[in-house]
Formats: C-alpha cells, structure tokens, sequence
DNA sequence: ATAAATAGTTATACTTTTGTAACCAATTTC
DNA sequence: GAAATTGGTTACAAAAGTATAACTATTTAT
C-alpha cells in the first residue's frame, strides 16, 4: 500500500526527470534556432494563452522567474507588439499582461515553427501509439497543471 | 482523417510545450539551490543511469548538447568522482563514461532531494490520479524516448 | 602513403537565465 | 498621518548554456 505508492511515484518523478530534457531538447533548442525571442518569453505566452491575463508577480510565480527577470522578457513581448500591459484601476500598482490578437496569431505560428521537428516524428507513429501519446500528455499536463500551479496563494508571494 | 490526426497532433504538441516549463519550474530550480551540480550534468547522469554507457558524442547527441558543453559537465562529474572515462580498445578515440558506484549512490540521493517539492504534491493526488499519472507518464517517456532519438544526422546509433 | 573523416578537447565569445540589492510608487496598517 | 508592506522596475553580477573555430589523435578511405 504505502509501499507500492511510494514505488509509484518514485517512478513517476523517474519518468519525469528524464522526460525533462527531451522536451528541452526538441523545444527550446529550435525556438533559439527560428525565432527572435527567447524561450522565457514564449513561455509567458504559453502561460498568457491559457490564463488570458496575469499580473507580473502572477507570471514570475507559476514560471518560476526571478521578477526582474519577467520584466525584461515582458519588455520584448510588448516591443513585439506581442502583449500588452493593462494597468488595474483598483490598484495601481499591479500591471496586467495580456496577449494581443497580433501575438495570438503571430504565437500560433511560432508554435508550428517550433514544433516542426517534434511534429514529423509524431506523424510516423502509428494511430494506436498517436492516441495513446494524445491522452497522455493530456493527463500528465492536466494533473501536473493543477499541482504544481499555486493558486493557493501563500506559495506564489515569496517570488 | 488527416484532419483528425493533424487535431491531436497540435493538441499533443500544445500539451508538451505546457508542460515542459512546468518540469523546468519544479526540477531545475531545486537542482540549482539544492546541488552543486549544474542541470546540464544531472541530465547526463540520468540519461547514464539509462544507458549504463555512453560515449561523449552520444551523450551530446542524446541531450542535445553541444559537444564542448558535454566536455566541462563530464569534467565536473569526474571531478566529484560520480563518472569514470572508460578508453575503448578498438577505437582509441573514443571516450566511454559510465557512472560509478559512488555515483549512482549520490544520484539517487540527489534525486530525491531534487524532487522532494513535487514529490509532496504528487503524494496528495487520490489513488486513481496516481494510477493515471504514474502510466500516462510512462507512456510519455517511452514514446518520446523512443522517436526524439536521433538516428538521422550524425551518431546516436545506441538506444 | 596520403588525404579525408571522426572523437574529443581547448579556447573564446556570446546569449539566456538567475540572484541581489536598491529604488519608486501605491497601498495597507496601526 | 507615519510606518510598513506590496508590486514592479532598474542596475548589476554571476551562473549556465550555446556556438564556432582551431587543434590533437586516431581511424578510415582512396
């Protein structure tokens, strides 16, 4: 029981800590190669495309940058014309990111650009193996998505 | 058809490009501020704990890393006494590493503390998401393991 | 036997990310 | 209303990763 979950999620992290570098791999290496930004800004948008509006401190937080850090890579998005900052009437000291329709766009692209590589080894899978990789990464991002975010408040402020 | 399958394709690669800041967020951040070693040389250490051995070029290959790059890591670990340089007989340039005793001792250790953060969160997940999360992530990893290695340009022959 | 290719190292310049500290402006607390 | 706190920026130093070229030594090919 406590045995067998704890062998459980030993594997998991196992799984985990060696899925990490491949996604690097595929991933970060060719947004360096074919775009103009940085991985952390396309992260941001990653981020900005799921949750439409974040605040500076909120985007630091549920990426794990350093906030002088976010400030930098916002900067470039907004010089892209890709987000935008929405300063909040009910505090002003907050700044609101939201993405425009212009990074929209030109992020789905990027995305397609990005993932060109990773996209022709995915078409040569068998359907079975297709549909298996789709529900999967489904889950693991869903559940990984709901733990690792902390929403629940106290943990994001230290940041 | 096609259409389909080009649906779950982006759906699949919107997924991994989710996830991998995610993995970024909760196991680099710890390898940095709980060892002192570099990510760059724990990906190595995981790919050997893997492979048992590996060359130079196929450990840059695997991970992507430039060859130079590959060099210092292997460097740091040997200075920490966790690879060893093994000399092929047949081809005397090649230069084989593989993981010592100490080695994979510490590794493990080092994992553990890497991960104590997710590890916590993962603990929470009722028995049915830990099932689901403990096979989607294999599958993830076997998959991805499987067509993300190079065996196009150059080496990456051993899988 | 010479030329070409391969494996790995060294050196160097560069980009990206991380980490601190100081600072301003706005808000909250008392 | 003074003091402390918070959200964000600026400035700067340091770490980590990337990219290239030049080099040694070994091996392979012609």
């Amino acid at each position: 029981m406590i045995n067998n979950e704890t062998v459980s999620i030993d594997r998991i992290i196992e799984n985990l800590i060696y899925l990490h570098p491949l996604l690097s791999k595929s991933l970060t290496r060719s947004i360096r190669s074919k775009t103009n930004l940085n991985p952390g800004s396309l992260y941001i948008l990653g981020m900005l495309s799921k949750h439409e509006i974040l605040s500076m401190s909120e985007i630091g937080c549920k990426l794990s940058m350093p906030k002088p850090h976010v400030t930098a890579q916002v900067d470039k998005l907004i010089a892209e014309e890709m987000v935008e900052r929405l300063f909040d009437p009910t505090d002003r000291r907050i700044v609101n990111i939201r993405m425009t329709e212009k990074g929209k766009e030109d992020f789905k692209a990027i995305k397609q650009e990005v993932s060109q590589d990773m996209r022709e080894r995915i078409t040569k899978l068998d359907e079975q193996k297709l549909k298996s990789l789709f529900d999967s990464t489904q889950v693991v991002r869903d559940i990984l998505s709901d733990i690792m975010t902390d929403t629940k408040m106290n943990l994001c402020t230290k940041i």
